[in-house]
RNA sequence: GGAGGGUUGCCCGAGCGGCCUAAGGGAACGGUCUUGAAAACCGUCGUGGCAGCGAUGUCACCGUGGGUUCAAAUCCCACACCCUCCGCCA
């Protein structure tokens, strides 16, 4: 949620940043008026209290006709506080739902309008010429199957589709971006965590997901649990409701966890391998810093999702998302997009969003500086997208005989293998 | 799933229905002392709302939500979480 200070005294500007959104900007008037109420009751309240326990602290020591005269005024006076407090409680659940209901003040540096309107911010690498290089690329579904990575049908016959099983050297290129993702958020200072994938409410909510994103959160009903869409939820609420010292911060998290997303409202798009589906497997990084250092975070979080990229040997773009595009939390959206060659298009991999103080408010993770408590801001960004990654990878790294070239940098952690190789069907 | 025990401030820990405005200890911070440090001593030491320029005042908060009462950390009910044991289990 957004600094009720800032809605009180420049109303215009989280209008506008409402408008930019596209969403409604009338929230605005009806959170300042509850918000009026809210201080009034609650001001009733107070004083109706004061009272009654000023009026208490003399009924033990009286005596008689006093002490009965002082329990009638206590029982009317109990009446009228049950009365106040109800009236400050419903005022203030109006406000607070209503102050729930805002997203985050864009950037005033994000691009405004809708999802075209990106802005591109740099390009890195250039797309193969396949024709120069006198072969048409094969896609990564065909690519996968050849080299036994992928197994698209029997992820369809087991989970329905959009699920998938990678098998073999897929499951193996799994392990090995991961590892070295995880090697290089540890090397850069980051504390690996492995989270859960099962959230409370509070946790979901807090980070923002269940607003205009509700509909792509898969939720358990018996249970009252959501399966995260990122361990950005998670490593959210490890802090929730704490205080840390402004000596420990930053704090740095990369968390590894599975991420489930319903996909609702794609039917049609991206129907074809394991581009989009309900399940995947991500690391992600996530930082708590002073709210002065969230726009430097920001950057660092861009530049080690660019060094991953550019490690893998991937052509990519960076787009500075626009206000329509930016999901309830994020003041300021970054995506890397690679180049899929058989899309002949920059696609997103990865993504790291700046949300200020928005989450840590309403999660209620806060700091202790000279200046006192006050909130301090999360961003997150992902590191590695396991499936989209893998697109990326054997698309343009393959060659004409059908086989990948694994990137330097990843074979390490591949027990050194330079080349994936077609099996036999 | 079953049986017990527990939940109080940064930590430990006391708490009779009304001097709880929550004892005491530790930690932390400031100071005195010291060449410096330790020890000792003195002081400060929760979060949030509201009012105020401010010193400050006031209200709420003792796991959560209800209830009893003029009055609840304290009594009653429900739930959550943690610990121990039993059962089942990767």
């Amino acid at each position: 949620m957004i600094d009720l200070r800032l809605l009180r005294e420049d109303p215009d500007r989280v209008r506008a940043s409402q408008r930019a959104r596209g969403e409604d900007p009338d929230i605005v008037d009806a959170l300042l008026t509850a918000d009026e109420r809210r201080r009034s009751s609650g001001a009733r309240f107070d004083e109706l209290r004061a009272q009654q326990k000023a009026l208490g602290k003399r009924i033990p020591a009286a005596r008689g006709d006093e002490k009965a005269d002082l329990l009638r005024q206590a029982g009317e006076l109990s009446a009228a506080v049950k009365a106040a407090d109800a009236e400050r409680d419903a005022a203030q659940e109006e406000a607070r739902s209503l102050l729930r209901a805002l997203s985050n003040v864009i950037d005033p540096r994000a691009p405004i309008g809708g999802e075209e309107d990106f802005v591109v911010l740099e390009t890195h690498g250039a797309p193969r010429d396949f024709a120069a290089e006198g072969f048409a690329p094969r896609d990564h579904l065909d690519l996968g199957h050849a080299l036994g990575a992928i197994d698209t049908e029997r992820g369809a016959k087991v989970s329905g589709s959009r699920f998938y099983f990678l098998t073999g050297i897929g499951a193996l290129l799994e392990l090995a971006l991961v590892n070295m993702a995880v090697a290089q958020a540890t090397e850069a200072g980051f504390t690996p965590m492995i989270t859960p994938a099962l959230v409370k409410p509070a946790a979901m909510e807090g980070t923002g997901f269940l607003g205009q994103a509700a509909e792509n959160v898969y939720h358990l009903e018996q249970d009252d649990y959501y399966l995260v869409g990122t361990s950005e939820v998670p490593l959210a609420g490890y802090h929730m409701d704490e205080i840390l010292d402004a000596d420990t911060l930053p704090r740095r998290y990369a968390g590894f966890s599975p991420c489930f997303r319903r996909e609702a409202g794609t039917y049609g798009k991206d129907t074809r391998g394991i581009f989009r589906v309900h399940q995947f497997d991500k690391v992600e990084m996530f930082s708590y810093v002073r709210p002065e250092d969230a726009d430097a975070e920001h950057q660092r979080l861009l530049a080690w999702e660019k060094e991953f990229l550019t490690r893998l040997e991937l052509p990519f773009r960076v787009i500075d998302l626009p206000s329509g595009d930016l999901g309830s939390s994020a003041a300021r959206k970054f995506d890397c997009e690679a180049w899929i060659p058989t899309q002949g298009r920059y696609r997103e991999l990865t993504s790291t969003s700046n949300c200020t103080e928005f989450q840590a408010r309403r999660l209620s993770v806060r700091m202790r500086d000279e200046a006192g408590v006050r909130p301090l801001a999360t961003l997150n960004g992902t590191l590695v997208a396991v499936t989209r990654t893998i697109v990326a990878l054997l698309e343009n790294h393959q060659r004409a005989d059908g086989s990948v070239r694994v990137p330097d940098a990843l074979r390490p952690f591949l027990g050194g293998r330079a080349t994936l190789d077609p099996v036999a069907p």
